[in-house]
DNA sequence: ACCGCTTTGGTACTTTAGTATGACCCAATA
DNA sequence: TATTGGGTCATACTAAAGTACCAAAGCGGT
């Protein structure tokens, strides 16, 4: 927030210069005005693909970010979510306890844990809802 | 292509326009520095968000498409990929079947064709390597 | 030391998923 | 016409997945 202010107030600034810049190199005649109208249109040439570029970041939520105050807000414990991941990878149960060292029985809790925090059925469905909550 | 040269010539077209009208206004005393600037400026502050905007549309495959191709390489039939895209809103083969006025049985033939043509032990791996193909 | 919460694990059970096999229909085609 | 491929469906089976309930261990906070 702080950080958007500050570019914008110095973005003012070099726009009020370039204004007083050009009417005094305008009038003085030492530069040409091609030169002068290049440099303003190359700077606002510049600006514009920069704020757009920003702008184009912030409003794609394409490979949007984990979200994980949602993840908070779901209650999904750490151990939860690992396996979540897992689960979104195609493993089995059985699979997933041998990664994370665990036994079949303990990823079934958590799975069952999970299903009813993600408010699924199955376990695709929840890789489904986790994936449009951007939580994974 | 040939819109592309339309468009950037009609572009150079009027910058080069700009030019001269930036040029006899400011000479001739008609309009003020400011005004002259600002149009400037907007101008190509308006071109740098097109151009931009184009750039990266182009380059950005984060969506990618689906490819129709390696659907056609696996020889993964219209119906089968249906029930894939069925599976990957997360459905059972129950629910699926019903959408599809299809009965269970159906459902699992095609889902078990899809495993193997997707080389997945499971629907949620299948799912994950349909998209990791890009198929989905 | 006790509390609350997570993590882990188990048993017993029901429900889905997935495999294997065979059958029938239909349309395109060799 | 006989064959091939896709689609449909069924039965019978095994393997996962998921539910319900319980219990013990660990751990940070008060």
């Amino acid at each position: 927030m702080k950080k958007t202010i500050l570019v914008f107030g110095l973005l003012i600034l070099a726009i009020l210069l370039l204004f007083q810049l050009s009417k005094y190199t305008l009038t003085t005649g030492d530069v040409s005005t091609e030169i002068v109208v290049s440099v303003i249109a190359l700077t606002f040439f510049i600006i514009g693909i920069y704020i757009n570029k920003k702008s184009l970041h912030k409003k794609t939520p394409d490979s949007a970010e984990i979200d994980k105050n949602k993840i908070k807000e779901l209650e999904i414990t750490a151990r939860e979510y690992e396996v979540l991941q897992h689960i979104s990878a195609g493993l089995s149960n059985k699979e997933i306890g041998d990664t994370l060292f665990l036994s079949e029985s303990t990823i079934k809790t958590h799975v069952s844990n999970l299903l009813v925090k993600l408010n699924a059925k199955r376990r695709t469905q929840a890789v489904q809802i986790a994936k449009s909550l951007n939580i994974i």
